[in-house]
DNA sequence: TTGACTAATCAACGAAAATTGATATAATAG
DNA sequence: CTATTATATCAATTTTCGTTGATTAGTCAA
């Protein structure tokens, strides 16, 4: 149930790609299925250059996976990146039987 | 199921308090309940300002709280904040009916 | 009161992240 | 072939983040 330290970088890694509105934004249009780049920037008004910036945030966390069809590129959620998130928000919460305060006692 | 737009930025603050290192161990020591910052200074072998600046952090996301007694701070996770993180974690999962794919043609 | 101790805050710096505009690549239509 | 479209990448800049060392404030004990 606890993150272990080798874990700690990639969720930190994970966190991270999902700690900027825009990526969760896009994140939230690809729940529904894949989209082009194309219309995620009409959908969320940003420039091409800084949509591109932040898939590629996305894409080196895991969380996207993109397809090349002609011109365009799809991008879509990574299922099981997105249980990787998952399963770290379980493993942090806290422990249902926490040590017993100790005032004055600092902890081990 | 989804994240909405008002709460995208709270989205953002949260996941961005978890993205970094010595912040996912602090809260792996809290886990087990309630901790002063000098046994985290020892733990974590950081620097006593560094602590306090990865604390603050922590608690401007609302995912600790401290209380002083005496000298010492004593830091807790708040289970809320955490069950907030949890829900965030479920909302993002893709839906499990993904739109058909549809070649060619844009997301709308 | 003095001195030791805990912790927050601040200023300065360097590092990493995000934004912008320009350019490059590659596919397609005419 | 040429023009257009979609997207990635790059360079320059700005913004944000994290670390360090010093200072400050509060608590406690002698």
């Amino acid at each position: 149930m606890a993150i272990t330290t080798p874990d700690v970088a990639r969720a930190a890694e994970l966190f991270h790609a999902l700690s900027d509105a825009t990526r969760l934004e896009i994140l939230e249009r690809l729940r529904a299925g894949e989209c082009c780049v194309c219309d995620l920037t009409d959908a969320l008004d940003a420039a091409q250059s800084r949509l591109s910036f932040h898939l590629r945030v996305l894409k080196d966390a895991g969380l996207v996976t993109d397809r090349r069809d002609g011109r365009w590129s799809y991008y879509s959620i990574d299922p099981a990146a997105l249980a990787e998130v998952h399963d770290l928000a379980v493993a942090l919460q806290p422990s249902r039987h926490p040590r017993a305060l100790r005032v004055g006692k600092c902890c081990d």
